[in-house]
DNA sequence: CCCCCTCTAGAACGAACGCTCTATCCAGGG
DNA sequence: CCCTGGATAGAGCGTTCGTTCTAGAGGGGG
């Protein structure tokens, strides 16, 4: 059961492998339900190197698996949102890309900082943080693709807020009822909304 | 440690009170963040009274819980939605009503429904089914306040789907940066966008 | 050649996990 | 009175958890 460990085993750094392998596992399984030696297995690593690289323990891993996911999500919304100068269809295509993400893994990719930040929220501060600068990560993108196109300043940032928020509520949403259609409609609603922003 | 079983020693059933205590914890911490022995040890019930109840063990007892917390939450939507015949002011309402929840628990308290589900949804096929009539049963409810708002029937549902969604992810977004703005600003926005569809 | 340091390797520890099991309590019918 | 069955009580099962620890592999600089 180290399928995808071989491949990576070539090209990517110990570390690196350990930190993709904890922020799959954490998005599919939560932190508590994944556990440091199933992310060692997974990664192709042994216990030793993964306390050698994260001496925090399993809390400073988690919130390197965050930080992993907030960069990998934006990284694909930048690019989402520059390949279309409407803002309002880059963020339809946005919320088709997160459709086919989820179809592609059967349901089960959801948002990789929610599943590791909801259920250690108040144990763990350093994770919280973490999870909250990944929002603010985002919604800074969608604010700036905003504003860029015409959106007042306050109106893109406020719009940044609900975006990124209703991304995350329709795409959980999505992953429960097993179907895109949450994260479809949630597409119509928010072109809709900033349409109504852009004309004004 | 046992604060709140005392007070509900008296009136409620000790079944009830094991379900209230899951819904509670595993709101907090998550599935697998929540321990079977703690949960009966903050009901102030024993483990052999949890077995007894919930033979299915921990997953039956989050299907549980998860239904608690739907039947919780619906009620609280219904009566907030009922208290404003104007559906974009009642939306408001109900942000504010979340914000108040959120900062009372010192920002612990998010969603029942979304804590528990998240980790375990590939390996717990009830809890997820669970999760997802949760959300059924609260988008039709607020679906149904939309049209007899004077929404189309289609349009209220679709409504439905985004309005709960946003709030969903704006409750998480609020949790994680410890601040009622994102619930704020997802009120204004889910008012503005019933207002456009109200007008036409 | 040896030393040193980064990294790998995995056995071992105490604690906690979900769950099973037996024993006991207690109200109500015979 | 005993008997029965739902409910309570908690010791104990095997397993897994996060973490610690010691040992070794491998490669440059002295």
């Amino acid at each position: 059961m180290k399928t995808n460990a071989e491949q990576e085993d070539t090209a990517l750094s110990t570390r690196e492998r350990v930190v993709r392998a904890a922020s799959r596992l954490m998005q599919r399984q939560g932190y508590d339900g994944t556990g440091i030696k199933q992310i060692a297995q997974e990664a192709g690593a042994t216990l030793g190197s993964v306390y050698h690289f994260f001496p925090g323990g399993k809390q400073e891993l988690a919130v390197a698996a965050v930080h992993y996911g907030d960069v990998e999500f934006a990284d694909i919304l930048r690019e989402v949102l520059y390949s279309d100068e409407d803002p309002a269809q880059a963020v339809v295509t946005c919320t088709q890309v997160l459709a086919e993400g989820l179809r592609a893994s059967d349901w089960a990719d959801g948002c990789p900082v929610t599943a590791t930040a909801l259920g250690s929220a108040g144990r763990a501060p350093d994770i919280q943080r973490a999870a909250a600068d990944a929002f603010a990560n985002w919604r800074d993108i969608v604010a700036q693709a905003l504003h860029r196109a015409g959106i007042g300043e306050a109106d893109a940032r406020d719009l940044g807020w609900t975006v990124i928020n209703t991304l995350e509520g329709a795409e959980f949403a999505a992953q429960a009822a097993q179907s895109d259609e949450p994260l479809r409609i949630a597409g119509e609603h928010l072109a809709r909304l900033i349409g109504s922003y852009r004309a004004a």
